[in-house]
DNA sequence: TAAAAATAATTAACTAGTTAACTAATGAGG
DNA sequence: CCTCATTAGTTAACTAGTTAATTATTTTTA
């Protein structure tokens, strides 16, 4: 295998490892680790749209859809029609949510520290440099084929 | 953000921008990314049973059981039950999967190089280096919680 | 202002992976 | 040799995402 390709290769075990990891984690306060990262998303920009919210996490909107049924269910989210616009719903976190929310934190941000282990500080910004770069090619490649 | 999440943000969306660009240009072909990472391994070592192929992939041996049915559908696998143990099956790519392999490699080869485009050579092992070290982490911790 | 185009969200059908439960064949111990 | 545990592969049911088609509203435009 040559460089590049050693890159993809552990590009895509790493995700799916580190996914593995979180999500039995999770799995007793009942959270999916996509779930997650809706809250998260939910947490740091409070009331957007749907599309607004795939936007924002750059997934589409069907599968934001599906995952804030999901948390509506289980009373993490609240979805209200937009009064300008009744076709819109405003996404929030309830009470109960940002009642938990530094639990959650804390066990997804544990296992973070233990992922990144052994990298300092200086390294983490420097893989987050070259992985931001990879996305931003990637992003590129996209449009153009389209 | 802070560092450790941004590293864990662009992990994620970088592996899933690089799907959706590979899946587009494979289309001509009829083959999936999933697909196209089992004819790999099957170039690199030719002739494993399903279970040596799903831990070399390091993948659980349901997926490796569907990509397999759709590959041999389309004709470029083949899967003969062992002699010794008749359990078993050994896979292996088709005359014809590897006559088409070149072109292939060569379109998902592109895309490779476009998504690693703007970083040098020392870069890309280094990015290499630090994708490893997280993966390990990452498998450690599984371990951990099992 | 009525018809046509655009937009927000959802549903349907798919790829890509997971765990849990099953079937069939093999291997070990009593 | 025969039961019992193990192992290889599959099926079922799920999460997590995708594209394409549908519905309901809003906006444009002729």
């Amino acid at each position: 295998m040559n460089t590049a390709e050693t890159v993809m290769h552990y590009l895509y075990q790493t995700t799916r490892s580190i996914t593995k990891g979180i999500n039995p984690r999770l799995e007793p306060s009942g959270l999916y680790s996509s779930e997650w990262a809706v809250i998260v998303a939910l947490k740091e920009r409070t009331k957007m749209t749907q599309a607004e919210l795939a936007l924002y996490m750059n997934i589409e909107p069907p599968a934001i859809s599906k995952s804030l049924g999901q948390l509506e269910k289980k009373g993490w989210i609240s979805r209200l029609p937009g009064e300008r616009d009744r076709r819109e719903k405003y996404v929030a976190l309830t009470e109960a949510a940002l009642a938990e929310y530094p639990k959650w934190e804390g066990v997804v941000g544990q296992h973070r520290q233990e992922v990144l282990q052994r990298l300092s500080e200086e390294e983490q910004r420097q893989l987050a440099k070259y992985l931001q770069l990879l996305f931003e090619n990637a992003e590129l490649c996209k449009e153009r084929k389209r």
